[in-house]
RNA sequence: GCCCAGGUGGCGGAAUUGGUAGACGCGCUAGCUUCAGGUGCUAGUGCCCGUACGGGCGUGGAGGUUCGAGUCCUCUCCUGGGCACCA
């Protein structure tokens, strides 16, 4: 009889699976394919609880897959560009090439003890030349297909990382790593042309029955389709060569409510004029200012904060600056009809034309600003029900509603906002003055990146020819090894020699792009290199069309919009260069998204003298101090938990341990417990965080993935807490205990009570197998429960319950491997369970012939009856009022009603 | 502000098409075992009344549909997430 030893069996099973190269991704064409993926990691040097959780999730599915006779294709990389490599180099003098190889060597030593189904010979790392190489004939592909463009445009810089940003990559208007307000820059730069593709984009999701409704909708809503009119309104005197401004609206039913015309500040138009105006040139600045740092939004913030309110109201106003440009345009509707020009902080350049007119009786942000500046208010429609004219808010009714207009220029009277729409489309287009306009909010993927650790842009700028594309076997374009990071800005601009080259067209000398792509491009066609990772072509047509699609791919909400929607417009693009089939243009059949794993923060406030005041005063500052959960020992003390400190303890020669101690430590010093902050995020700076290695030393692997799978729905966040990772060990114990119990029972002894059992086992087998499909790993983890609770208690045969033990290792089989392996040699069994066939539940022990029926009265259960499934109505009926519970409740009455549904449930009506 | 997802015991959470609410786990209570304690085992555990038999209430709140509602409908409150001067 051994204990649960998982320290000494999972490295013994994890080599035995390599031995036996269980894993291996040969293509066998007597199978179908699965091909599970997980979103590859960065590699930071450690792995965290949620990866941990991630790549359990797919691994359940890999083995699942594995056992009912699929070819599975389970690979693994790393993320391995960007940023944190460069700062490391800064920081600690280490080459960002080498930081992120040790960094890989050792996440990958940290994972590797998980026993994960992995397909280790298809690892590679995006920093791999071998990789980017191919990346960059990608872009020479897209270059030459028209998807690629290099170009002058507005970008979002981050100041901190020194480099532009994506707009997906900016977040309330700051860089999603550095957290730093973004400032908005004219720079050249290549763009990806993912708006080129924003309807298919769109459309395309409808398409995708096995992705989470949410990042559907989030993708639709990033891609933000609209239609409108787009219209040009005559300037009264023509200016700076411009004859009018084109103005495009989404409500070109209102266009009689106009009051004025506003222009962005960075329109053409205002660049133009700022020359002959020094107020409006200064205004101007002034606005293009709030826009870049933010200003008076920051203003905004600290004023409420000194009054004593932060309301997120008051904060998101804004306020709305304007300056009358003394210029004037003819209605487009009514010449005579003259209306003046502003420049307005709120117009956006990116947006539409730069240009709105403003409507203030149907728009908030128009309203604030006509009366602000003292512009006419025209209703153009009023409420069916209480009309009324606009005062302090605009009438902004959904535009499915119906309501009355007044006076309006296609003859409606009573309409829709969508059918007033339509009309004054029409309308205007048949009058020749506008068109209707479909829009996108999606703009233009800017890739270009101003730093080294990245995949270098493969082109080349030469004085004679202009900008380049590299000849294809010079690839790759190698990082140069030898850079200088110790000064900000791009080392690559800096390096002495890498820049300089021969230009591939006429061979002269020329000028090396020194730009590396956004890190998200290496991310957005790593799953198609996974199917040849060594292919001397992006992608291997034959073996691509064998893999792809990804069956099942899974990861982090996070991704809904950004690599999940790059990946999407790649594999277009892939497909249109000929490295993808038609069929994989969506990549991934099926998407999950898991939740985080969380942890409660443990805080205390430490005291501490303030140095900056004078000594006299009691000039102490309160600061907090978190503590990471191993510094903590949680003590129940009545009904309530508290934490206390370990080292305190100590210190004062308690021992965190015992319970009678932490009773005598808390009396001695009342107050010294922490507060316990309930679940959140994990963090760093929290301190919240718990260390995978340290769990897996502590309890071994399987114990790990058990408990991230239990409890909470995958999708949802899980809360690590030390008692829940303490029962997944102990049932593991018990289980293994379970199969030592009945590996040691006599073969010949009779037993009470077999078929019970196997009729357990194989309703376990149906519901665990369902489970598993739909992703309900915690509801199979609540099954297998109760099935080792029926099976620990049976009296049943040897002969079955070693059957019934067999099954079980099976089923657990996915979520810890190691185990059931380890149940599975001890019960004698051929084979490894990783190959072993996944069991059937068959329909002779899952046929019932009595059903428990319940009984309500009037609705609520009282009472139920055993019957003969399928028991004639009158028969059931006899027995129901046969019941005590019911004959109580009759008192020797009649029922008003009777239901009954069979084989489910009575409901008896007083 | 707009859009989306959720609110079920002390806690994490179960609950096919409307059909026994609270599976399973944690925690707690009692007992047993070992014992200095933890561990292990057995039983109990939604709330209220009742010694018990039993009864009443109960899925954020208020209405409604139904023989029957966690589930469907209307309104409302709260929490989390996404987007946001997008014309």
């Amino acid at each position: 009889m051994s204990r649960y030893n998982p320290a000494g069996m999972e490295p013994r099973w994890q080599s035995k699976w390599d031995e036996e190269g269980v894993f291996c991704a040969a293509p066998d064409p007597d199978k179908p394919k699965y091909y599970v993926l997980e979103m590859f990691p960065y590699p930071s040097g450690r792995i965290h609880i949620g990866h941990v959780r991630n790549y359990t999730m797919g691994d359940v599915i890999a083995r699942h897959k594995l056992a009912t006779g699929h070819n599975v294709l389970h690979p693994m990389g790393w993320d391995a560009f960007g940023l944190p490599a460069e700062n490391a180099a800064m920081a600690l003098g280490k080459h960002p090439a080498d930081w992120t190889r040790d960094n890989i060597a050792a996440m990958r030593a940290q994972m590797r003890p998980l026993g994960l189904s992995i397909d280790w010979v298809r690892e590679f790392a995006t920093c791999d030349p071998e990789y980017y190489g191919q990346q960059q004939a990608l872009f020479l592909d897209f270059l030459a297909a028209g998807l690629a463009e290099r170009r002058p445009a507005m970008v979002n810089w981050d100041p901190v990382e020194r480099t532009v940003l994506a707009n997906e990559q900016v977040i309330d208007g700051k860089g999603w790593r550095s957290g730093a307000v973004v400032e908005r820059r004219e720079l050249t730069q290549w763009f990806f042309k993912i708006s080129d593709m924003a309807e298919e984009l769109l459309t395309s999701l409808d398409g995708l029955a096995h992705w989470p409704a949410k990042v559907k909708l989030m993708q639709a809503n990033w891609i933000g389709k609209s239609r409108g009119l787009q219209c040009t309104w005559p300037l009264v005197t023509p200016v700076c060569g411009h004859d009018g401004v084109e103005v495009y609206t989404t409500r070109p039913d209102t266009l009689m409510g106009a009051s004025f015309v506003a222009l962005s500040p960075y329109h053409p138009l205002i660049k133009a004029l700022e020359g002959g105006n020094a107020a409006l040139a200064e205004g101007g600045a002034e606005m293009r200012q709030s826009f870049e740092r933010g200003d008076d939004r920051e203003k905004a913030i600290l004023a409420q904060m000194f009054q004593g309110g932060t309301s997120a109201a008051a904060v998101d106003a804004g306020e709305k600056i304007g300056y009358d440009t003394g210029l004037r345009v003819r209605h487009p509707l009514d010449p005579d009809w003259e209306l003046p020009v502003w420049v307005a902080n709120f117009v956006m350049m990116d947006y539409g034309t730069g240009a709105i007119f403003g409507c203030p009786a149907h728009d908030q942000r128009d309203l604030e600003f006509a009366r602000k500046y003292g512009l006419p208010v025209r209703d153009t429609f009023m409420a069916l029900k209480d009309p009324a004219p606009v005062t302090d808010r605009a009438f902004v009714p959904p535009k499915t509603d119906r309501v009355k207009w007044i006076d309006h220029f296609t003859g409606l009277r009573e309409a829709t906002g969508e059918e007033a729409i339509d009309a004054a489309i029409r309308f205007i287009e048949g009058k020749g003055c506008g068109r209707g306009v479909t829009r996108y909010r999606l703009r233009d993927w800017g890739i270009s990146r101003q730093r080294y650790w990245g995949c270098p842009i493969p082109v080349v700028h030469c004085p004679a020819c202009g900008v380049v594309p590299e000849r294809k076997e010079n690839l790759p374009i190698e990082l140069p090894r030898d850079v200088d990071l110790s000064a900000p800005g791009n080392p690559l601009d800096r390096h002495p020699t890498w820049r300089n080259v021969r230009c591939p067209a006429c061979g002269g000398e020329a000028l090396r792009e020194t730009d590396t792509m956004d890190t998200f491009v290496d991310s957005s066609w790593y799953f198609a290199r996974f199917t040849a990772p060594g292919a001397k072509t992006p992608t291997d047509a034959a073996t691509v069309a064998r893999w792809m699609n990804v069956d099942q791919y899974i990861g982090g909400v996070e991704h809904a919009i950004l690599h999940l929607l790059y990946a999407r417009f790649f594999a277009r693009a892939l497909h249109r260069c000929g490295h993808l089939p038609e069929t994989a243009v969506e990549p991934f059949d099926a998407l999950f998204t898991q939740g985080m794993v969380t942890h409660a923060i443990y805080r205390s406030w430490d005291r501490i003298p303030d140095h900056s005041r004078p000594k006299s005063e009691e000039a102490v500052i309160i600061v907090p101090r978190y503590h990471y959960p191993e510094e903590v020992v949680l003590h129940q003390q009545g009904d309530k938990v508290v934490a206390l400190l370990r080292s305190e303890m100590k210190e004062d020669k308690f021992d965190p341990e015992n319970a009678k101690d932490r009773d005598d430590w808390l009396r001695a010093y009342e107050r010294r417990e922490i507060e316990i902050i309930p679940s959140a995020k994990m963090s760093k700076s929290k301190k919240n965080v718990v260390d995978p290695v340290a769990i897996i030393d502590r309890y071994g692997a399987d114990t790990v993935r058990w408990f991230v799978l239990s409890d909470s729905p995958p999708e949802r966040d899980v809360e690590w807490t030390a008692a829940g990772a303490e029962a997944a060990f102990r049932h593991l114990s018990r289980v293994w205990a379970l199969s030592e119990r009945i590996a040691g029972m006599d073969p010949s002894a009779p037993g009470a009570g077999d078929e019970g059992v196997l009729r357990a086992l194989h309703r376990t087998i149906r519901d665990v197998t369902a489970d598993i499909a739909r992703f309900g790993f915690n509801s199979a983890i609540a099954r297998l429960y109760a099935f080792t609770g029926i099976l620990a208690k049976s009296t049943a045969g040897h002969a079955v319950q070693r059957q019934a033990m067999m099954g079980l290792a099976q089923l657990m089989a996915p979520m810890v491997p190691h185990l059931a392996e380890g149940i599975w040699e001890r019960h004698g069994s051929e084979g490894l369970v990783v190959t072993a066939p996944w069991p059937r539940a068959e329909a002779r022990y899952l046929a019932e012939d009595t059903v428990t029926l319940p009984i309500q009265i009037n609705g609520r259960r009282k009472s139920d009856i055993v019957v003969a499934k399928d028991l004639a109505r009158d028969k059931v009926e006899q027995l129901v009022l046969a019941d005590a519970a019911v004959a109580r409740a009759l008192q020797g009455g009649t029922p008003k009603k009777l239901i009954l549904v069979p084989n489910r449930i009575v409901n008896v009506v007083l």
